[in-house]
DNA sequence: AGCCAGGCCAAGC
DNA sequence: GCTTGGCATGGC
């Protein structure tokens, strides 16, 4: 099995995920930006309150984030929580929109700022600039680690190298990129969760439930 | 009633 | 270098 019958499986099974943008009819790239950074160990539940809030207030934009006043904005971005720190990032994040035409706009810069680090980067380049970086989370660690498709070599908490080794068995391919990621987190909240439900699965994968809650690798294969 | 969510950073070994 | 704690809210 290669990572793109991983792909079309997972397509196949739930559909096109659809992530971004979520709001018609508002600034995109900053609402996936902003969304990027306000998802941060957060669910999205919470992280649309926040949204919404920005949306009411019609902050949904580079400059008038950059201008807010600060405890302004963090009681809007309150209920996606870690809002003292995701409120300096948000105008960090702003300023560089602001300063730099947003094709010119690398993971370098992005990187530079504090409350950004790669998976942010790679989110807010794939999904907001059209850049194709592929994501990494905790979900495709955990996933990518139980089918066990990739390489016994691969250390799955080392984000670069899987990253790496994903975009060298699959093709170079934005749509690709983005739905698969989505199609992951999908997979990993409905059956791949923490505690797998490995018996309705529809991937034969590497991953056992022994007594309930430890997993274990299986002997064969 | 804990535990967890689409991380990140800085301090402490 | 690697590990740990802090950051905060709301849902299940």
């Amino acid at each position: 099995m290669t990572l793109k019958d991983v792909y079309n499986k997972l397509l196949e099974k739930y559909g096109y995920q659809n992530w971004w943008p979520v709001h018609e009819g508002q600034n995109s790239i900053a609402e996936i930006t902003f969304g990027a950074v306000l998802t941060q160990n957060t669910s999205w539940k919470n992280v649309e309150k926040a949204l919404d809030n920005l949306i009411k207030h019609n902050m949904l934009d580079f400059e008038k984030v950059y201008y807010s006043d600060i405890e302004f904005l963090k009681e809007l971005i309150r209920p996606a929580g870690f809002y003292n720190q995701k409120a300096k990032t948000l105008k960090a994040v702003s300023k560089l929109f602001l300063e730099k035409p947003h094709k010119d706009i690398t993971r370098e810069d992005l990187l530079s700022i504090k409350g950004v680090g790669k998976e942010t980067a790679d989110s807010i380049l794939l999904y907001a600039l059209n850049k194709p970086y592929f994501v990494i989370d905790a979900y495709t660690r955990r996933f990518l680690s139980r089918i066990s498709l990739l390489s016994d070599k691969i250390d799955y908490d080392d984000y670069d190298s899987l990253q790496s080794f994903i975009t060298q068995n699959i093709e170079m391919d934005l749509e690709v990129y983005k739905e698969f990621h989505a199609l992951i987190v999908k997979h990993c909240k409905e059956l791949c969760t923490k505690k797998p439900k490995c018996e309705i699965c529809f991937f034969n994968c590497e991953v056992k439930i022994t007594e309930g809650l430890k997993i274990e690798k299986r002997a064969d294969s």
